[in-house]
DNA sequence: CGTGTAAGGAATTCTGACACG
DNA sequence: CGTGTAAGGAATTCTGACACG
């Protein structure tokens, strides 16, 4: 219950045109969303934006939030909030893990 | 051990330039394996090609067979011969779900 | 058969900027 | 703040065709 784990969900490999079409969204939202740091899309080496469907879901979860009225700061906030939840989880698997390595390598010697 | 279900597999959203990178095929060779019905994009209003993962995957293993020297005619009948099977196995599904019901129905009344 | 390539045109994407409310 | 738009340029994609082995 913590994972997503579906290898095409992150590959990033979608064009800002797709992403239009699939969103509802236009460019310039898509374009603005990511300068105010809410997604962030991969650049090909000629520079054009690649998307993933799960940044895909990121920007109907934020079109819904503005449609509330949410300013996109409240949106980047949120999204702040539920990364350091993220690095909690993952610091406290590691933790768990080492207690147990270390109990199981008491054991075995 | 029949069905392949990720969302995101099937969705047809990449563009040929993409695929590409992706499968380490040129352009023409993408656009000859879909003029010899191997693959099936999409197609925007406007005209321009949309691959799922799954072409890919399919581009990939095209492109492993073609190294093998197999010619795009034998790769064709195979994957016929492999849609058939799929149709036997869904209609073989279908046909068991109707026993179930049937049975069911029976003891029900 | 399978693939490369040049051709011409249409559609896409990019950035930086001005506009508006 | 959030979004539209026109501007100019670069890169993408499309089709039909000729070339080659």
């Amino acid at each position: 219950m913590s994972y997503e784990s579906s290898p095409y969900k992150e590959k990033k490999v979608i064009s800002i045109g797709t992403v239009k079409d699939l969103t509802g969204l236009s460019v310039r939202q898509i374009r603005y969303y990511e300068e105010r740091n809410l997604i962030f899309p991969a650049r090909t080496e000629k520079g054009t934006r690649k998307y993933s469907f799960s940044d895909v879901e990121m920007l109907m979860s934020i079109a819904d939030k503005r449609e509330d009225g949410v300013q996109t700061h409240e949106i980047r906030k949120e999204l702040k909030k539920a990364q350091e939840h993220i690095q909690k989880e993952k610091l406290r698997d590691t933790m768990i893990r080492g207690q147990l390595n270390a109990h199981f390598n008491m054991i075995k010697r």
